[in-house]
DNA sequence: TATGAATGAGTTTTCATTCAT
DNA sequence: CATGAATGAAAACTCATTCAT
């Protein structure tokens, strides 16, 4: 199974097997009831195991949240990578992004529709440095690239703080718009129209 | 008073005065600590009234919550019509669509922050059926000015579900960002920019 | 109607009007609610008047409860007036006070199951000195009967204390089995067993 | 105490001492100030726990009133059974079932006054299925106690449905009146006549 | 480590009552 | 007299968190 095989990348070995369980079942509680809505209680109930074992592993609520959140986000970082791998040109460059992004949201729906709710809890809460730090890093290594391939040719004539924004916009609204269920085709049917649809609108 | 306009607008006349003076200040709690953890008491506090008087007027924090944000939807639809009157082509109505939507943000900071929280929150709860309704009726008036533009000229060539992403998407995840404080610059800054990368991306 | 013939009997003329209207609609509230779980707003709703009119014709909970609880009480004492005045024998007593109970349980079967659950509320709130004169007045008023025909004849050896239990006990059990659902039978198929077994009971 | 004695019967053990002291003064509440104007607030306080423990035993107000209720209802079950092991007659029946009402009447005053106020409460909430559950059994097995006594002689000519009312009706009304206080004499010294008007009532 | 009973501050909500119009 | 908006005390209930076993 798809989680599982997550979680374990992020919690290996049979120690962990309980922590794995635990964050497993706490991502179904909050996305069906919602992150504010899941009680401590109703994730233990699901995975059979204790409030105590949860503090244990997690110290409070907001542990849960946010090693899910940084779970989810380390894969989302592990996924583009093999897709930036290749990149040769700024057109390479935008596609990987905008590609690798709908690839993983609809290989991971659960997870995806997850981040877009635990994104700003986790941004308010006592872990927001963390999540900062780790956002700062992740920025810093797609600018790399993004240099890297710059000093092969052309650069963009875009505002540096436009760019995610139109890079990958349309596709996070899109991919929004699936898993809230007002659109019915999946992203997947979109790919080459929204990366080509990115990439006109940067150049 | 900005707020004050808009919510005179939607509730006009003096005996809506106290219901005025509550979402006035309800607006600013959920801003400042967020939809969930606003308490009806931090409300009641905060414009000088009573717990019985919020329900009396609104029913629950649900209702309060809805109110405000058809308040603020309807404020939006009633921003784009003039920059919509004037529509001629494709590209007027595209930019039509982008500008108002960054200079009602950026004239509406307040309300544009608490869309962004307050729509899913009422969209899971007992008013999401007015919630559909007003957006799908938002969305046929929309669609009937592109219907009067395409038919003048040039149709575009995008599959309906993902024009409204690939028109607001990159606008939406700039402001967003704004709002939030992850860029510096606002979005007025961005305005051509904005509209003519979506206008690229669609065409 | 028979509430409205009741209620125009206790509180007669044009100008009680809304005096009855209200109170006619509480009852129904009160058997459909419970005592406790009827508010005022319910009340108001069911016909269609306001809390005003209910606050300036009873002063409050309280007082709509202990008016139709009286009001019951004085319909009933009516009611087993005709059946005491051709009482010539002890026989002839226990069996009025029995088959007239029955026969206005069963006239008026709203207004029992309102009595059985608002006597002890009564009781219990600021209307509980009426109360208590009330039914020490109905108790001098019986045994007056009582006195009368057993200075004609036999006498009762049965312990004052005991004899109200003995003569209504059982019906009033029935009675409120009935009303509860609990048995099937009207207490009206069961009228002479019943106040046979009254006199048997008590010589 | 007597209180601890039936509780420590219907909720043994040392697990379950907290539950145990939980009723004991909830019992104390629901006697003092009624069903309804008890507060979980008053019966915390009255216990020196906490609202978190008695909403962990009991789930809700309701739970406690049930589980009280239920405790009751057991113990003047268990009460009557050794008056029914040497009942050989009709008459040994009736006598026994009355005889054993009034001594656990007097016995356990507090807990017959809280049946009273409580069935009507209980019988109209959730756990009104598991009442009627336990009411049928308890009828079933009195049923079969008369159908033993019958056939070894003389039947009763009377409606299955008026028979209990026959038989506890008046010993009912009579520890009703008691324990308001209406009457001074303890139903004690109105055993044998009680019984004996019974038995007269039904043959 | 694991458990789950116990805590109690904090929340939503209700509702009798008042009073200005 | 009638109305219903406004009040606010008080209630039930929740739930993150702790801690003894």
């Amino acid at each position: 199974m798809e989680k599982n095989e997550m979680l374990e990348r992020c919690f290996p070995g049979r120690r962990a097997a309980l922590k794995r369980e635990i964050l497993e079942h706490a991502l179904i509680c909050f996305n069906e009831f919602g992150v504010e809505a899941t009680t401590i209680d109703a994730i233990k109930t699901r995975c059979n195991s204790s409030v105590g074992a949860i503090y244990h592993h997690f110290g409070n609520k907001e542990g849960v949240l946010a090693a899910l959140l940084f779970a989810a986000q380390d894969d989302q970082r592990m996924w583009v990578k093999p897709y930036l791998e290749s990149v040769e040109s700024l057109h390479d460059f935008v596609t990987a992004l905008v590609v690798s992004y709908i690839d993983w949201v609809v290989a991971n729906p659960d997870w995806a529709r997850f981040v877009y709710q635990a994104r700003s809890s986790v941004a308010k809460g006592p872990h927001r440095q963390e999540l900062k730090r780790r956002n700062a890093e992740n920025f810093r290594n797609l600018r790399e690239v993004l240099n890297r391939v710059q000093a092969k040719g052309a650069t963009l004539n875009v505002p540096s703080e436009l760019l995610p924004s139109l890079i990958i916009g349309a596709a996070e609204n899109y991919c929004r718009a699936w898993l809230a269920g007002r659109v019915e085709t999946s992203p997947a049917g979109f790919r080459d129209q929204l990366s080509e649809a990115a990439w006109r609108s940067v150049c």
